[in-house]
DNA sequence: TGTACATCAGTGAACGCGCGTTCACTGATGTAC
DNA sequence: TGTACATCAGTGAACGCGCGTTCACTGATGTAC
């Protein structure tokens, strides 16, 4: 047998994804080296291909467990249109703006996972289908497909407001494309 | 005198920021090596900084640039809700979604913006502050302070879903979210 | 018109550095006897 | 209980390469006479 537990590589392992998580969402994919993400793990660059087959191969495994995770954050909140309002209004939030390190994957790296490869884009589309699914059917219990189409507007728009207002050097700026976004989610939600 | 034309410089500066900007668009400001930039440019690496103080300065000028154009095409439209609704059509339609090297620097490169330095933020917000200003003076043209929630809500629906299309390895998921999105925009035009 | 000169846009090698990846190894641990 | 051994997660130096930036230089050109 192994002299560590069963349990201790699988920990290891999960330590990497969620600190590399983290980095990737504070410094882009690209911004993130190896050695860096492994020290921010404790470890040191070597360790890394004990654990993942490349790095794109983590890239693509910490996307599918973020949009999880997401999805998951999102199922948990109270049912119909309470639930959805708390959800837009913690996204469109200074505090969200202000630490991308723990907040949304698609607002911090969309357009690096357009151009990334097949394994992180599949992961991504995945995800993405199925979290706006769940909106779908939580705006329409009764009819997910009818909600398919504000469902789309409604996260490709807190998506937008939310690269918008960290984009923004300007605070009254960056301030407005929070409060108005969550003015026009509201709308969608009915 | 010099023994190029005045304009020879300024014309040299100019196809480096063209061919730049069709290059960050496709692989990324972080992904886009000086050498390449150059050689995109037909020139070699030493010659960039005759024209640039750094890298930083030449992203700042290209985004400032870009927003510019992106501005003045949008003026360039048909008056009112024709022009507007003429944008949407082609801002979500595949052409855009698969050719980012010639599309909007929003879509491609927003949250790396988000991770750049000042400078290259404050061209990005004063561009998109303007950009956001004419959508609503031709959403409201009495009044065009009342447009402005309709206006950001347009304009960041229209990132989020490019972004989301252009992520997406299934065509059937990329197709509806640019078709979805069309039909949401045309919403906010009333 | 023909030659000597000054200009300066552009060249290309070099700087130190960090990248993703490989690999011979170390050393703490659980097991066997 | 005490010692010898096998395991393998993790180490850290090294690989070739491209990064952003610097700089001594080249050579085509317009000007001066």
């Amino acid at each position: 047998m192994a002299r560590y537990g069963a349990e201790h590589k699988a920990a290891t392992r999960q330590r990497i994804i969620d600190t590399a998580g983290r980095r990737f969402k504070q410094d882009g994919i690209d911004g993130s080296g190896i050695a860096v993400l492994m020290a921010d793990a404790g470890l040191t660059n070597g360790a890394f291909y004990a654990h993942f087959e490349s790095k794109d191969d983590l890239v693509a495994t910490i996307v599918g467990e973020e949009l999880r995770a997401q999805y998951e954050r999102l199922e948990a909140l109270p049912p119909g249109r309470e639930g959805l309002e708390a959800f837009v209004r913690f996204y469109l939030s200074p505090r969200h703006r202000d630490h991308p390190e723990t907040g949304c994957p698609s607002a911090a790296l969309l357009d690096e996972i357009a151009r990334s490869g097949e394994a992180t884009k599949r992961a991504y589309t995945a995800g993405a289908r199925d979290i706006v699914g769940l909106i779908a059917s939580r705006l329409e219990p009764g009819n997910p497909k009818a909600g398919r189409p504000r469902a789309l507007a409604l996260y490709t728009m807190l998506v937008g407001s939310l690269q918008l207002s960290r984009a923004a050097s300007e605070k009254a700026f960056s301030n407005e494309v929070l409060k108005q976004g969550v003015q026009n989610a509201l709308i969608f939600l009915g």
